[in-house]
DNA sequence: GAACAAAGTCGACTGCGGTCGCTTATTTTG
DNA sequence: CAAAATAAGCGACCGCAGTCGACTTTGTTC
């Protein structure tokens, strides 16, 4: 049973989530301060940090949200019937997306995410895992209808296809890609090559069938 | 020719860097701050500012020191004959490496080069289109030889390899990945797989050796 | 329900990265 | 060589993230 002790809680969180949202959008995460938020959140400045140890935890609690929301949107354009690297082009770009429409946020995310300080940080593990399900799962049927080599480890194809997501979204921030479809060609690109091998080869993947 | 005040920028400048290599191994990077760093090279705190904009440029200039030599020390131990695999095991291992032994530096570092903030962060990209080169030549003598697929552009090739470097250190920083023989071997698998390509083929180019 | 324990709240405070405006050293000009 | 111009040096200062210790509210025990 919730007492109101947690009622408070609860309530006290979301007015500290929402107001992340506001100034972090209105102003950006830099030039928000600590206070400025408590005052928005109508609270005390020091006890935000009975909910979030730092300032950058606030940020990933509100990454984290965005991108369950980028989840679901994946889920449900999602077409099992698309070749193999078609699906995985639309569930990166989706995140791509994500990261273009909050570029400072989505920096600092991929910051932390990718080259996390400490392994303490708040951060949720679940979302992580049910993205990985769903690449599994995208990947068993392919490997079932023989799109996909059946002798892979599908965490290395995994891991080998996010890897090609990074260095296409760090090219992005580096600026050698511009424009939303130059990252869209470039990670396109990325795939297949992945997909073909780049050892010699006699026969590749690409010449016996055609998948668009 | 040379006047006063270039000859005291340098000394200065090499001081200052002098003192960030001493105190940013002894006590960490975070843990220095701007005015003992100023005062163990005998300068005023805000004199510093001259020279580096921001504190991480300093780490940047002492990383990239660093990585000088690890270009030196890959360079040496070259060989032209081993495998395309083995080739870049060996260089993208030099590299790992280097950030073991500075994991709190070289976290800063990859996290400033992989997801820049800014363009305008001084960031030597010399060193990295000698890197570029060096990958260059090695996949131009493996295309020469059969090794490598001749209808690859190269710096797509680069691309993928670079990319499964990072996603090996980020597991490392992430904790999959624990010791130094988990990567090297990680990093292999991945490096394999991207030569022999995640689609069906018939003839494969390791297939004629062993294949599991 | 009174007394005690535990957890949440808060403003004052600390230490740090970075800036400002003044001072001092070097170079250029005539 | 003097004077004007330019650039380095510097400490006081600012704003901010995060801490501390005192205080208040909620939960627990008998």
């Amino acid at each position: 049973m919730e007492g109101i002790r947690e009622k408070k809680k609860r309530k006290t969180k979301k007015a500290i989530i929402d107001a992340a949202i506001i100034l972090f959008g209105e102003t950006g995460y830099e030039q928000t301060s600590m206070a400025a938020l408590a005052s928005k959140a109508g609270i005390g400045k020091s006890t935000i940090y009975t909910y979030f140890a730092t300032k950058r935890e606030i940020l990933i609690a509100f990454c984290e949200d965005e991108l369950e929301y980028v989840y679901k949107e994946i889920n449900e354009q999602a077409n099992p019937d698309a070749s193999l690297v078609d699906q995985l082009h639309t569930i990166f770009m989706a995140e791509f997306r994500f990261v273009t429409r909050n570029k400072e946020f989505g920096r600092l995310f991929l910051r932390e995410s990718v080259f996390p300080k400490d392994l303490t940080v708040e951060h949720s593990h679940e979302l992580d895992s049910r993205y990985i399900d769903l690449l599994f799962a995208i990947f068993d049927k392919c490997q079932q209808r023989g799109e996909l080599r059946k002798d892979r480890e599908l965490l290395f194809v995994a891991a080998q296809f996010y890897s090609l997501y990074l260095v296409t979204v760090s090219s992005w921030y580096s600026g050698r890609l511009q424009t939303e479809d130059d990252v869209a060609e470039g990670m396109r690109m990325l795939f297949e090559q992945a997909m073909e091998g780049l050892g010699p080869t006699t026969i590749s993947y690409k010449e016996k069938t055609d998948y668009h």
